[in-house]
DNA sequence: GCTATTATTCTTGTCGACAATTTGTCAACT
DNA sequence: AGTTGACAAATTGTCGACAAGAATAATAGC
């Protein structure tokens, strides 16, 4: 009798942790929570409307991520980037998605290729509109595309892990809106697309590998570093000149 | 009101819920906690006598893991594995791990060459001894050496995410219980130590990758899966012909 | 005897409150 | 002036209780 009709209701598939969570997560990719901000939780409740233990949760999961890191006295900072990081990364990345592609290569159909054809091109497009968070997601989606034909899903734990625990769409938005050097990403990217229309699984692999080490390379030697080693990009809207 | 005479507690005052975290992740790869086991916060909070929000955190991290599974109705369950779990492992950890060896050909020393072997020979004893969880540890020391060797910590945190999220030691150690191949693996540990020794850096990823993929192909071939794909070893102590 | 519907129980999700810890401030003392 | 200690504010950790939803038991109707 008293059956809820939620018509309306489609905000509810998921959990209040899931959802903060996604929040969360969402505004650390996108650069509104910033590498080293502070996360204080009765902050974040007010945000989100909440209680403090959902927040609890959400953060203990960005915390496993790697995205959030905690300090000896307990307090939450959105983790922050040093050049160690984005060295070790270099090695790790280029294998793992070159695995990828190499597995990708019994899968993908022409078809496919084409729909990589046009997803490069929205990359550009985007560039062009200045919406570098876009551009770093559809960037992410053409690399996560071999990983979905590879069908490992090890492979694609393993990448995610990798891409979440080092803020990999911050940095990448980051240094497209830094950087003019998306030219050379679509062009190494159509390489990668001529060699699996070759089938030239070989090919394939070196392609990827390269491409990955030349990403990570120019993001090394284009980046600032402060005295600590840690990755300085200038924030989105700076306009007080936070001097100290 | 002080209750609480901690005189002899040096155990480093921890979080509860790492506390917590660390006894449910050792009950998974020990096996006291088999894989599908329901988590159930109540029982839990009995065991460690404390409330649930601690250990709702620590299952949070157990989740994020992967080594805990959350079915449609939010019911807890230790993960179980599938066959396409353990064929999706092999060449990620293949090719993970022949990349941590690589890179610790630059830094092993002759001294720790020796520990390694001496590591090698305690495998032998625990295996000998029918200490197969321990077994299992030491076995992921020897794999973990060459981790710390590499020094790379994206490395190190994806082949750490990898062996946690497919319970690694727990199938590790079952598979020593089941079955008496520490014979081969030992040799083959014998064979990379020797390729370490003469600083040959192809042998040494080559070795490593292929022992790798002979352990988890041992492992496919020598394990049973019911129906479903799912993994099914003999339980611990199992006097009851769970028929089905 | 069997099915449909309603209670009851079990389990998880969320909340507000309190305790413990850390950080910041300020006054007293040497 | 600098240091130290105590007090206050901020923040995190933990608790018990209630609400919501699903699984199970019980009951009514045929």
């Amino acid at each position: 009798m008293t059956r809820e009709t939620k018509v309306t209701e489609f905000t509810k598939p998921k959990s209040m942790v899931d959802q903060i969570y996604r929040s969360i997560s969402t505004a650390i990719t996108t650069g509104a929570l910033e590498p080293g901000r502070r996360l204080v939780e009765q902050e974040l409740q007010k945000d989100f409307g909440v209680s403090r233990a959902p927040i609890r949760e959400a953060i203990r999961l960005l915390e496993a991520d790697g995205m959030v890191v905690v300090d000896a006295y307990k307090k939450k900072y959105v983790r922050y980037l040093t050049r160690e990081d984005l060295l070790d990364n270099i090695p790790v990345l280029a294998m793992l998605e070159s695995l990828a592609a190499r597995l990708a290569v019994a899968n993908i159909t022409p078809q496919k290729i084409l729909e990589l054809q046009n997803l490069n091109s929205e990359i550009e497009e985007a560039f062009a509109a200045g919406d570098f968070v876009h551009c770093a997601e559809l960037n992410f989606s053409f690399h996560r595309s071999f990983l979905q034909l590879a069908g490992n899903k090890t492979l694609h734990r393993a990448i995610r892990s990798i891409v979440k625990s080092t803020l990999w769409m911050w940095l990448t938005s980051q240094y497209y809106r830094n950087h003019s050097i998306i030219p050379s990403s679509l062009e190494e990217h159509n390489g990668i697309l001529e060699a699996f229309r070759a089938q030239d699984t070989r090919l394939v692999e070196r392609k990827v590998r390269e491409h990955n080490e030349n990403v990570l390379e120019r993001f090394l030697s284009q980046t600032k570093f402060n005295e600590q080693g840690i990755c300085q990009f200038t924030p989105p809207q700076n306009l007080s000149t936070s001097g100290g």
